[in-house]
DNA sequence: CCCATAAATCGTTAAAACGGAATATATAGC
DNA sequence: GCTATATATTCCGTTTTAACGATTTATGGG
């Protein structure tokens, strides 16, 4: 049950929900997703290790930089079900389509004023 | 997205989804429900508009009676897919198991002392 | 060793969620 | 209309959640 639960509430907050779909597309590290979102750096990380705590969610060190990405289920039943049916549920929903068209421009060096 | 979260926080509390798995097995009505939750009055009928709310259960006035029970799913797919899943999750959870268990023993005349 | 920097953690505040007691509503029986 | 009663709603205290700024941690480069 407290599995279930965590899961459920890691899904219930529009911001996380959002970084799902977004992961969808691609990997993306914390300053990529805090520039998606808008939200502050502490707050974004903070979400992240909510989705990671459910099983929804991995990440991989590269240097300074840490890649998230969606998780295979394999930790619990329940995110696994949810990640595929997250597949396909939202793709018409308006502020997740914007995200998803924003998505290619929002990039790390970009944001972080490289090349 | 609202109706999606909608959902989601639905299904985020331990006694909407004790709720859900026990309308699973029988229409109850809400001082049944009360007694298997132990939980008050308020709070039980706050917790079963929240699940009205997000399409996930209905309700059916009998007299004084308001009879409680999984909804089709029509209102919200989500709701429907949720509700099919929600079937074979947790079944072999314990709390769920015990609460199923005692299920036969809670009915609405035996909790309030008739025949 | 020291500096720069991406991300995680801590401290605090405001908003939302959960709980129960008390009250209001609605229906059945007289 | 009055009473009894099953459920809904309101009020209020407590706990949890989300947000941000500030600080700490961890890694790479000089």
């Amino acid at each position: 049950m407290k599995e279930f639960i965590k899961v459920m509430k890691a899904l219930s907050d529009p911001a996380r929900v959002k970084i799902m779909k977004m992961l969808q597309h691609k990997t993306m590290c914390v300053c990529e997703i805090q520039t998606a979102l808008d939200k502050a750096q502490s707050t974004t990380s903070k979400h992240l290790k909510i989705l990671e705590d459910a099983g929804l969610i991995t990440y991989q060190k590269n240097g300074l930089w840490v890649n998230y990405k969606l998780a295979d289920g394999t930790q619990s039943p329940f995110a696994a079900s949810l990640i595929s049916h997250l597949h396909h549920w939202l793709e018409d929903d308006c502020d997740i389509r914007e995200l998803v068209r924003l998505l290619p421009a929002i990039d790390r060096n970009i944001i972080l004023n490289r090349n």
